[in-house]
DNA sequence: AATTTGGTTCTGTAAATTATAAACTAACGG
DNA sequence: CCGTTAGTTTATAATTTACAGAACCAAATT
C-alpha cells in the first residue's frame, strides 16, 4: 500500500496526539494509519509493511487495541487473515473518555475539600467553584447532546 | 510538616491523576502536595522534606511548574524563602486545555476527511458527525458558561 | 507429513526518562 | 570576608519504555 505525502503527515500529527494521550508511539501510529487510509479496513501484514514496524509491535499494537475498544476486525470465508478497522462508536466513547476523565478529577478534588483543613477558607472557595462547574457541566452536558441531535435533524429535513 | 493517611493516599492519586496528564512523577506529588496541604503555602525545604526528593528534584519540579504556570510564590519581607502555592486561575486553565485537546483533535479530524478517498461514503458519515458535534461543543459552551455563572450568582444571593 | 500462512511470545537492548548526589553560586548576616 | 541559607547546575546512576529479531505455534495447504 502506497500513501501520499499528507497521508503520511496526517499519520505522525494523529500519533502525536494519541502519544500524548498515553499511547505507546507505535500503537498511535496505526490508530493514524487506520484513520487516513484509504481504505477502511487493513491486515496485518499491510499495517507492520506500510509503517514499517515490526511484527511483534504489530501484534502487540492491534492486540492493545483491540482490547481497548479501539478498534475491531472482520473475516471474510475462506481467508484467514483479519481485517482491522477503527469502532466507529470509538468517536463518543473518545468524547466519552474525556468527559469521565474531568469527573474522575472532580472526584479527587472533592476529596481534597474533605480532607485538608485550613483556616481560611478563601483558599477552598476557588476550588468548590471550579468542583460546582464541573457537577454543573455534567447535568448539561447531555441536554447539549440531545439539542445538538435535534439541530442535526433538522440540517437532514 | 506530617500529613495524615488520607493526604499521603490523596497526593499519591493526584500524582496518577496528572502523571497521566504527561506530568513527570516528581511534578505531579508536588502538585498534589500543594493541593493537599492544610497550609497553602509551602517552602522548597518543605516540600523537598514532605515528599522525600532530592533538592534537584524540587527544584526542576518548582520551576516547571513556575514555568508552565500552574504555581506561583510570595515572600515575605526579610525571608529569604520562597512560598509556593497552586494558581488559583489555574483550575479554569486546567478545563480549558482539555477543550482546546478537543479542538486540536477536530482540526486533524477535518484534515483526515480532506485527504482520504473513500470509495464507500458511508465511512466518513460518522467521523463527520463526531466533527460536527465538536464543532457544536464550541459554540455552545461559552453558553453554557454564562449560564452556569448565572445560577451561581442566584445561588449567592 | 511437510510447508506455508498468520500471527504470538520471548529475549535482548537502545534510547529516553527520572531521579540522585555533589559541586557550585549568589545573597545575606555577623 | 567567613559562614550559612536557599537554592541551581552538572554529572551520572537507575529505571522504564519501546521496539526489533528470532523462536515458536496452530491452522490450512500441498
Amino acid at each position: 500500500m502506497t500513501l501520499s505525502d499528507k497521508q503520511l503527515e496526517l499519520i505522525e500529527e494523529i500519533g502525536i496526539y494519541h502519544e500524548n494521550n498515553g499511547f505507546q508511539p507505535a500503537v498511535a501510529r496505526v490508530m493514524g494509519l487506520l484513520l487516513v487510509s484509504d481504505k477502511p479496513e487493513l491486515t496485518f501484514e499491510e499495517i507492520s509493511e506500510t509503517l514499517n514496524i515490526s511484527k511483534s509491535a504489530t501484534s502487540n499494537a492491534l492486540n492493545m487495541l483491540l482490547n481497548t475498544g479501539h478498534i475491531e476486525y472482520t473475516t471474510f470465508h475462506g481467508d484467514r487473515k483479519r481485517y482491522f478497522r477503527i469502532k466507529s462508536s470509538n468517536w463518543r466513547d473518545l468524547f466519552n473518555k474525556k468527559m469521565e476523565d474531568l469527573g474522575k478529577l472532580n472526584d479527587i478534588l472533592k476529596r481534597v475539600l474533605e480532607v485538608r483543613k485550613r483556616d481560611n477558607p478563601i483558599y477552598d472557595e476557588k476550588l468548590q467553584y471550579f468542583i460546582s462547574f464541573l457537577d454543573y457541566l455534567k447535568t448539561q452536558l447531555p441536554n447539549l447532546i440531545e439539542q445538538w441531535e435535534k439541530e442535526n435533524e433538522k440540517q437532514k429535513a
